[in-house]
Order: structure tokens, then sequence, then C-alpha cells
DNA sequence: AGCGGACATCGACAGACGTCGATACGGTGG
DNA sequence: CCACCGTATCGACGTCTGTCGATGTCCGCT
């Protein structure tokens, strides 16, 4: 897979100049949250009772198709925004909220 | 121009589930933020001298065509990330943190 | 062993988006 | 008034991405 984990890579974009690289780094960060369904699966999960999600309760919750959630949820997880964790033959999200700090970091102003 | 204006629209992520047209919302707002050019714009009005960067400044440093530039500086005004202000034949911009705390607060933990 | 359910992968398609060259607009200065 | 320069708009093109149906894979239960 191409993506890699969101991780800290710059100062606040109000603080120092972008370099190209920096740039994007941070732009495919937010791409993985600019899509509403992506959006609504980490607001499920981060509210599912244990802070945890049973991936077979995501699927009608926001109205997609299974391979279309199944992809989505790659993507998060693939940016490290989603802990995947296998338990017999469901899998179960967490959120990360590391990944989420590092983005709102970069937008102090 | 059928982009809106970012605007705070909801609770956390991990705070409340998201509906599906506040999910639209915040993802037109991170999409904005999803290109490394619009990035580094970004940045570079921040981080110029007063604050302040006229257009044509904008141009040689992100390596892009006059018109490509143009266009993304549009997205980033109607977003409300930017604030235009002519003057005389010279644009010059602003960053409006505005913008920025509404997203931050939205990547809450 | 065989079946069923949860999940991932594949291939295809439509729409969105970044990019550019060409061109039009508008203010300045000669 | 005209030429120039900064900027916006237009049209076109290639690429990326969200979506689905079909199919494959793995696990657990009977």
């Amino acid at each position: 897979m191409s993506t890699t984990t969101i991780t800290a890579c710059c100062a606040p974009v109000t603080e120092a100049a972008l370099g190209e690289d920096e740039a994007e780094q941070l732009a495919a960060a937010f791409k993985v949250l600019a899509d509403p369904v992506r959006l609504r699966l980490l607001s499920l999960v981060a509210n599912a009772e244990g802070g945890e999600a049973c991936g077979c309760d995501l699927t009608e919750p926001v109205g997609r198709s299974q391979p279309t959630v199944s992809h989505h949820l790659s993507i998060l997880t693939d940016a490290g925004l989603l802990d995947r964790e296998q338990r017999g033959r469901w899998a179960w999200y967490r959120v990360r909220p590391e990944a989420l700090v590092v983005l709102r970091d970069a937008l102090q102003v």
C-alpha cells in the first residue's frame, strides 16, 4: 500500500513556510479526512460504547455497500486514524487519538 | 461558486456521531486543505511579513502557472481560510484564523 | 466436513479535481 | 489614449477516487 501513517511532519502552517515534501505529506493526511463517509465512520467508532466498534455494525449506518465501507476503513487504518483488531471473524476498530493530534497541531493559530 | 464558507457545524468527531449533512460539510472543509499547493499558499501568506502577501509573490514559490495559483487562491478564499483585498492592480491576502479554529475544534480528542 | 457469515480484493465505471494555454478584464503609468 | 501587467475566466485534458457487483478467503458453528 502506498499510504503512509500520519506522523508529525512540520511546524504549524502559520509558523513556518511549508516545504514541498511536508506539504505533500500533510495534504495526504487531510485527504483521508476529506470524505464524508470516512468522517462518519470515524465518529461512529469514537462514539461506540467501550470506544470500539465491530465492522459488522458500521455498514448499515453509513448506507454504503460492504466493499465500500471496507475500503474506507482500510484507508483510515492505513493512515493511523483507526486501529484494527481481528477477533474471530469480526474486525474491531478503535480511534487512535495520536493521529488526530498531529493534524490538530498543524492547524495551530 | 458552490463552495461554502467554513463555519462551526458540529461537535468534535470524537464526541457525537456525525449526521450526513454535518459530515458532508466537514469533508468539504478538509478537502480544501487536502492539496499541497493550497497548504503551501496558506503557509506562505501566514508567514509573509505583516501577515499579508501579494498574489504576485505567490506564483513563483509554488512552481505552478498563474491560472492554477489563482484557482487555488479562490478556493482558499471562498472557504474563508483567506481574506482577499484588492489594492490597485494587486490582490493582497491574509489568513483568517477563525476558519482554522473551526477545523481544529472538529478534531478535538 | 460442509455451510454460512464477515471481511478483503478485483475490475469497471462515473464523476471530481488539478493543471495548463489561451484569452478576457481592469487598473497604472507613460 | 495606449501599452503593459496582474489577475480572473474558459475549455480541455489526464488522473485520481468513490462506488458497486462479483468473487475470493478465512473463521466458527453445526
